[in-house]
DNA sequence: CGCGAGACTGACCGATCGGTAAGTGGGGCG
DNA sequence: CGCCCCACTTACCGATCGGTCAGTCTCGCG
């Protein structure tokens, strides 16, 4: 889950540019809007579209719900702010993780680790509510940042095959795709309950997997705990 | 619909006492519990257990709601029912495709390809509200069922270890889940429209990155140090 | 001091939710 | 015939949903 910042009454007692703002005791950093976005977007990512109603999204910000609808215009925007949001971290996310120093094996672990990391929820079921309860406008918006991971790692996958760390003849957005799903599948699973084994293990089984396979083929063998590892 | 309330004088003797017999178009199979399993199955394996009603489910099945509910304890008890239900099917569909001659690959393709054909909905999504609104008794008697996949396939992973077609240091548990979260992956994908390709082809990429990888071979031993440490 | 503006409140709206109560028509049966 | 019970009806329940409205409180500003 995202560390809770400033659960306690942060609320810069100490300098308020307004005499009130010290007696914001609402319980949150960040007033108004700021606040909403915090922890609608904690609940929408928790427990999706449907699963949180606007009463609760209020009572989680410490306002009434006509409070709340005086910063915001109605669900659908209010979701589709937080999936930006949402968007924009793992975003940042995997820039961080590809930024660093490696080979793309430690490219891919570090991608795979930090996102299990990070995703506390179940981004496929978010981008399934997406699809049904944002309006079309605003899924157009969405749309060209639906993929970032996508566009982020493409460029390195591409690199990897001029460098010959991959093979030439494999369909990249499907290796892609694939990817993810490996990695959504094991959050998901690692947030039914499934014990699985740590984080780190299950990044590296991946990556395990989608470069060498689980075949008995050509491939050599060696490197124990890779594709295992209980 | 509360409409219907007092608009049609209905409520005296219009549409007639019961010439409903011959009018009840039956949807072929069976009559009052084993039509509305038929109905709800399809509504909930498409729109979630949020995204259907009662008053849905009854008038796909020609009745009213208070109807329904003589057949029907209430919605958890019919949602548990069709999960059940899709969860043998699905277990039907992977023994017809263990059933029939084959190596491990065309196996694994077969069941791919398998699952693509009949999987019309997001199986995952399913499953996470099984387990967010069946009650907890009947979440354990689901328990048992929820993993046909696994208990199915797992043998015969066994089997191509033995016989040399898996590398002995796999973690099949672990194999089986990415597998499956790749195939759950490209089902979602391509019902929220992504193109990639005809089912067969995308069967074929997903087992060939299991067992072979997309790799160029040549796995680095010793992998310089990073967080792989457990 | 008065005044407008921003932030917020409680009370409320119509719709829909899952679920229930009471009544009724008809077929089977003595 | 009389009776019962199955299947099903209309009508309704309380809760909750997303969303609105008129009013109120507190500011800074002139």
């Amino acid at each position: 889950m995202v560390p809770r910042t400033g659960e306690r009454s942060e609320t810069g007692r100490s300098a308020g540019p307004r005499g009130r703002s010290d007696d914001r005791r609402r319980g949150g950093a960040g007033d108004g809007r700021d606040r909403i976005l915090q922890r609608a977007h904690a609940l929408f990512i928790e427990r999706g579209f449907d699963g949180v109603s606007m009463q609760q999204i209020a009572d989680a910000a410490g306002m009434t719900k006509a409070a709340l609808y005086y910063h915001v215009e109605d669900k659908e925007e209010l979701f589709g702010q937080v999936v930006r949001r949402e968007f924009d971290r793992v975003a940042a996310v995997l820039v961080a993780a590809l930024g660093e120093e490696g080979d793309l094996r430690a490219h891919l672990e570090r991608v795979a680790r930090e996102l299990f990391a990070s995703i506390s929820a179940d981004l496929g079921r978010l981008i399934g509510d997406t699809k049904h309860h944002v309006s079309a406008t605003r899924q157009e918006a969405l749309g060209c940042r639906a993929t970032p991971p996508y566009e982020l790692l493409r460029p390195r996958l591409e690199r990897a095959v001029a460098a010959g760390e991959l093979r030439a003849d494999v369909d990249l957005d499907l290796a892609l795709s694939l990817f993810f799903g490996m990695i959504f599948g094991q959050v998901q699973e690692a947030k039914l309950g499934q014990p699985g084994g740590p984080d780190d293990q299950r990044a590296a089984a991946i990556v395990s997997v989608l470069l060498d396979g689980i075949g008995c083929g050509e491939r050599p063998g060696g490197q124990g705990g890779s594709g295992a590892g209980r």
